[in-house]
RNA sequence: ACCCGGGUGGCGAAAUCGGUAGACGCAAGGGACUUAAAAUCCCUUGAGCUUCGGCUCGUGCGGGUUCGAGUCCCGCCCCGGGUACCA
């Protein structure tokens, strides 16, 4: 009788004790680094959703194990962020003291889904010996000059008394206070130039030979960085002032009919004329008061006034006025426009509620109208004619402009690393030497933020004031903590390096293991943390630190589970928690029915009906390695149909494996099961061969079958089967025949048996005979091994 | 609105090179074993018709290409996820 408790408890231990999930990470000739996206601690626990990415990764690092590499895989916890925090507070409790309960936790599931973690390299972004080295990482960026200050907007919600991220903000208003408007702040915040290697970050995407990622994961960051051709084009004002703007379009440079900026525009306020003062003025106010979501999403209808002020069109020399208008981005391009309405949407529908002219300068064939010389071009000529012009005329030039912005790093928060820098009012902002890493995240109990919108922090004096490093004289630390994204962009570093505590990331290991294999996650994570962690990996690169520029080899996105059609949780209140199903049917009766629901990298709902399936599967094998061991059970020759199964199976089952296709292998083993157990077989080398296929998923079960047939080591140290393609062809092939493309019968015939054999075959058959007596056959198709069709007039 | 996925039996799905649609599993029905139940084993199971040999229809909808389309092309509809006035 097949115990999973029993079985699962003794083979988890038995791997602890014997180390065998920890590879020699010095000496590994074949090394394979198999990452997984690590989960951020969560007071609920893991869910399936976790369970079925982890269970699918793990099951891809055992085979490449079982395929001869040394693998490591490693696990983490991603526990800094607001999310711990707001819960924390919610909870009336403090993070530091909430989260290593919530890791243990953690810990102790992941252990029980039997993961081939090494649990040695076990890290978490709050520990102070890792979160030294993302400050460490921070003034590299810093001494590069990656890193700067500048003042931006962010998001406040006045009843939480804090800065939202984007996330947070749900049509204008604040997703923990629904009753709350989300206000507008500006404050000066700490960026990383990743807009600064948008285009390699493009390139590299176009190049699968350095990045071997799932399509969805690169079109996301494609799109996400948003590289746009076009022009930048100078429109003269009076006073030697130009306003520059960005088109995609300047083949529409002569439909021009006015021009917009932006309401944070800077010329804004120089240029608006003294009888429009007023109404730009309160136009500016009331935009600034919006926050900055609901001014993209919330309200669409256009508004906006005009400044007074005019500008000259350099192509035909036409005064055109200059309005001001909260369709226009100041994050975007120059923050101002050239309107066309004949040939955008959002300029016509601003024309039309204004009263502004609208010019068509491009025909219905493509072929630009009105435009002087540049009339009879078909736009793409014209676009770059135009362009040519531009530059030659001194009054603008052909540009590419990027949607990616530079990455806003601060937070006003307490649960993160603290940025370790210092202002000093005689040095000005001074890095904090490397040797007084890290800087400490005070155990305070007041860490709520409140609404100064400056970081609790600075409110503990004896942490706030430090000597200077330079001078000594009193100065103080930088209040903001650094966004849980850099966090994770280096964590595949740190990994094989939790051992050194005098470097982040040993130059040796991370050139035997990095860049990361094979990376498996959501797509949830597709653009920031995927692109950031790119961007990291450049740097390092730039500066000699690694030897490599892109972090992971391979990625694949797995699939999102669902439940009731609808993505988990907690609002919905259809979270599933994955405990009961381990106590109930054991973690590897569990690991398989995920693997078995649904393709990996397409997911699927979750019910738990079909849980039987796989356990009943299991049992069987079970029966048969009983029956294998009792020797007048086995021997004898296995019979040809069955050594054809035998290898399509290994055929079917390593290739689904490789695609990630694991419900596709599953049931190539079932169907081995089901004609072993047809014929009476228990062969012990079919059954040892469909142990080693099983134990991707059912690692427990495999070790125990694997002991109960004699074996003394673990079956991860075993090769996965070969198969021989001799044997994986039938030497009996049914072929289909059809009459006019409809299947009428089959016929039975040697394979690889010529054409004429087959017709003669199929003619000689009554059900085909019925269809094609008395007719003029006039075609024949065929292909080998599959069917025939006649085609009969 | 745009960008990705996806739509196949009662259900999860398979068929990824245009070549016998529904493998594998769940659920359901029938039978065997059993005092009984559970477990296990065997059979049936896309729909309709049938003289039980088969026939017709069938992969979201409408067209098309082809000897042949779940698969390719054109035009739609629905579901899930992401992004949000990007000039």
């Amino acid at each position: 009788m097949y115990q999973p408790d029993v079985v699962e408890a003794k083979w988890q231990a038995r791997w602890a004790e014997r180390g065998t999930n920890e590879p020699d990470l010095d000496g590994a000739a074949r090394p394979f680094y198999n990452l997984m996206m690590f989960p951020y601690p969560s007071a609920e626990g893991l869910h399936v959703g976790n369970m079925f990415a982890f269970t699918g990764s793990d099951v891809y690092g055992r085979f490449q194990r079982l395929r001869g590499h040394q693998v490591f895989e490693p696990i983490g916890f991603d526990a800094f962020g607001i999310h711990s925090e707001n819960f924390a507070i919610k909870v009336g409790s403090h993070p530091a003291r909430l989260i290593p309960a919530n890791i243990a936790n953690f810990r102790r599931q992941l252990q029980r889904m039997g993961g081939m973690f090494d649990w040695r390299h076990e890290l978490s972004t709050t520990d102070p010996a890792y979160y030294k080295w993302t400050q460490w990482l921070f003034l590299k960026l810093l001494e590069a000059g990656k890193a700067y200050k500048k003042y931006a907007a962010v998001n406040w919600c006045p009843e939480c008394k804090t800065v939202l991220a984007n996330e947070q903000v749900i049509n204008g208003f604040c997703e923990r206070h629904p009753e709350t408007r989300v206000e507008q702040r500006t404050l000066e915040q700490w960026f990383f130039r990743i807009s600064d290697y948008a285009d390699r970050l493009l390139a590299d995407l176009d190049d699968p030979g350095r990045m071997d990622w799932s399509e969805t994961t690169v079109t996301a960051q494609r799109n996400w960085i948003g590289r746009s051709e076009g022009a930048e084009i100078e429109f003269a004002l009076d006073h030697n002032r130009d306003i520059t703007v960005f088109t995609t379009r300047p083949d529409t440079l002569y439909g021009a009919t006015f021009m917009v900026l932006a309401p944070e525009h800077p010329l804004v306020g120089e240029i608006t004329t003294p009888a429009q003062h007023d109404a730009v003025h309160a136009y500016r106010a009331a935009a600034a008061a919006k926050d900055l979501i609901s001014r993209r999403v919330g309200e669409r209808e256009k508004s906006g006034v005009f400044t007074g002020a005019f500008a000259k069109n350099p192509a035909n020399g036409r005064m055109i006025p200059v309005w001001v208008a909260d369709y226009v981005l100041m994050e975007y391009g120059t923050g101002g426009i050239m309107a066309v309405p004949a040939h955008d949407e959002r300029d016509l529908e601003f024309a039309t509620r204004y009263g502004l002219p609208v010019v068509p300068v491009v025909d219905e064939g493509g072929m630009l109208i009105g435009s002087g010389e540049f009339s009879g071009m078909l736009a793409d000529q014209g676009r770059s004619a135009i362009i040519r012009w531009l530059e030659s005329s001194g009054t603008g030039k052909g540009v590419i402009q990027y949607r990616l912005h530079d990455w806003c790093i601060s937070r006003q928060r307490y649960w993160g690393p603290p940025i370790p820098i210092i202002y000093c009012d005689e040095h000005g902002a001074v890095p904090v030497p490397e040797a007084d890493l890290p800087v400490l995240l005070p155990d305070i109990e007041d860490f709520r933020p409140d609404d100064s919108g400056i970081s609790p922090l600075a409110r503990h004096e004896e942490w706030y004031y430090v000597p200077c490093p330079v001078c000594g004289t009193r100065a103080r630390r930088e209040t903001d903590v650094s966004d849980t994204f850099l966090d994770s962009a280096w964590y595949y570093l740190r990994y094989p390096s939790t051992d050194f505590d005098d470097r982040a990331f040993d130059a040796e290991r991370t050139r035997r293991w990095c860049p990361v294999t094979t990376y498996i996650g959501g797509n949830e994570h597709a653009v920031l943390h995927l692109l950031y962690s790119r961007f990291i990996a450049m740097v390092l690169h730039e500066l000699g630190l690694v030897t490599f520029d892109e972090p992971f080899a391979r990625f694949r996105a797995h699939g999102l589970i669902v439940k009731d059609g609808a993505k988990m949780s907690k609002s919905r209140g259809n979270v599933v928690v994955p405990d009961q199903y381990l106590a109930r049917w054991g973690a590897d009766t569990f690991r398989m029915y995920l693997m078995f629901l649904g393709p990996f990298q397409e997911g699927g709902d979750f019910r738990d009906e079909g849980m039987s399936g796989p356990r009943r599967f299991l049992d069987k094998v079970w029966a048969m390695v009983g029956d294998c061991v009792r020797e007048d059970m086995c021997g004898g020759e296995v019979r040809r149909e069955l050594v054809v199964k035998w290898h399509q199976t290994v055929k079917r089952a390593t290739e689904a494996i490789g695609a990630l296709r694991y419900n596709s292998a599953i049931a190539a083993c079932m169907e081995l099961v089901n004609a072993l157990r047809e014929a009476r077989c228990c062969d012990r080398q079919v059954v040892q061969d469909l142990i080693v296929m099983l134990a991707p998923f059912a690692p427990h079960f495999a070790e125990e079958c694997w002991e109960r047939l004699g074996h003394a080591t673990t079956i991860f140290d075993e090769l996965w089967p070969e198969w021989d393609e001799q044997f994986v062809v039938e030497s009996r092939v049914e072929v289909a025949v059809q009459v006019n493309g409809r299947t009428r019968s089959t016929v039975i015939v040697g394979r690889d048996a010529g054409e004429d054999a087959v017709v003669a075959a199929a003619l000689a058959d009554a059900a085909t005979q019925r269809f094609v007596a008395g007719k003029e056959v006039r075609k024949r198709i065929y292909v080998p091994n599959r069917l025939l069709n006649l085609v009969v007039g």
